[in-house]
DNA sequence: AAGTGGTCTAGACCACCAT
DNA sequence: TGGTGGTCTAGACCACTTA
């Protein structure tokens, strides 16, 4: 493990979040991603040339963010999108009983498409570029209960095919950072209230023209990189979404 | 000031999640509303009886929290509602370019009333419990924008009248803690989409019937006690709800 | 037993803000 | 000048996990 140097207060940062931006670029490059196991501690210290307690306070904050993950007596980990709070991280949708239940989904289409002016702006991307689109309807207590549509660049995703995502484990953003290596750490959501488009309603098994939310999302990866766009209509019927403002993250 | 011994690890807690616990038990009771100033970190070491490392420990996770604020050669505070990210802590709205401005509130009614089962429930009083019940329609650039009618419990707020809601600065908020010392630091929103109904389509000047977004809050002070229940319908043909999930928090 | 992360301490030094 | 918060260090000790 060769040892990096870091010159005291270049730019004025604090040595630590120096350390915070040598990990994130280290996460970004793919360094850990095969073993999702971090160097210990000790070797992080020696490796930036920090104390314990600075090298934690780094840590620290990626931890806050859900970046990375410590486990007493093993390790530090990328959060995995599996399991625990992070399952629920990304995904607002509850019960009207404020039940908590994770959706299926049912893939609808598959193709190979370019990107729309505004999509492609959205992703960084040429308009026009090749994207791949998916249709998903997403299915909670075996019925459906959202329709989205998301683009990704191909060149980001090559060879992507229709079978990955049917046959995926778990939810589609491990899936990208199990199979591409590409993790989502971040989402920004655009929440609007619209009448329901006929091809949605249809699939949603709902009136036409029904009173839905229209979600818009850029899901993001490390340094706000966008990795993916995504269009989603649900009804309200039998869920809501929800926002928890200041909810204390531990 | 009394020097609060504290028993290392009783309910194997460790000592600053301790010592942030009795911090939140100050503010709870508004130990330092008044000044809206809390002692300095060398004092409360003092007090606590611990380090400075772990008192730090504390306060970080209440700064994280948005519930405290420290500035540098000045002290450390309650993290005032007006100003800076708190603002918008509690705001979503946007409009559809993505700009974020601040609402003018205009008052519609006021009046005392009782609390209906669902709504008591919500706030943890009895059903039939007097509460004040306001309506409000928030102006954005001039054109109504949102429609929210709140209730609050009466033995909370005494004395409350049409006036001070009227002629208060800033935000409800921010009013809530500077007349009656009650400081809001979360809020859960449940977001469902609805045809707008005929009255609150008037005072938002949309037809009758159109697609809203509707939105029912609670907001919470210390220790997750509930203080005020809103429901808001909006328009959503010139802003948007948004969610911004693993912002980093700085 | 050896390695991991988690806690707590004591102190030095710095930058910022008031007077 | 003196008080405030912010950074960084070095080391001791603990609890947890795996072998």
């Amino acid at each position: 493990m060769p040892k990096e140097l870091l010159e005291q207060n270049a730019d004025g940062l604090p040595l630590y979040r120096m350390v915070k931006q040598r990990i994130l670029d280290s996460l970004a490059v793919g360094e850990w991603v095969s073993s999702q196991t971090l160097p210990s501690q000790s070797e992080l210290c020696r490796r930036y040339n920090v104390s314990i307690g600075t090298l934690r306070k780094a840590v620290d904050e990626l931890v806050q963010e859900r970046i990375l993950l410590r486990k007493a007596g093993l390790g530090t980990f990328i959060a995995p999108h599996e399991s625990g709070p992070m399952l629920f991280h990304f995904f607002n949708i509850v019960g009207r009983d404020g039940e908590k239940r994770m959706p299926v989904s049912r893939l609808q289409s598959f193709s190979l498409s370019r990107a729309p002016a505004k999509i492609a702006e959205r992703l960084h991307l040429k308009p026009g570029a090749p994207v791949y689109r998916i249709e998903n309807v997403r299915m909670i207590d075996n019925e459906p209960a959202l329709h989205d549509t998301l683009y990704v660049d191909c060149e980001r995703f090559p060879g992507m095919a229709r079978e990955d995502f049917e046959n995926r484990e778990g939810t589609i953003y491990s899936f990208y950072l199990a199979r591409y290596g590409v993790n989502i750490i971040r989402t920004v959501e655009s929440i609007a209230a619209t009448a329901c488009p006929a091809a949605v309603a249809k699939r949603l098994v709902i009136a036409n023209q029904a009173p839905v939310l229209e979600m818009t999302r850029v899901a993001l990866t490390y340094h706000d990189v966008p990795i993916e766009y995504r269009i989603s209509y649900m009804s309200t019927l039998k869920h809501v979404y929800v926002n928890d403002q200041g909810k204390s993250r531990r």
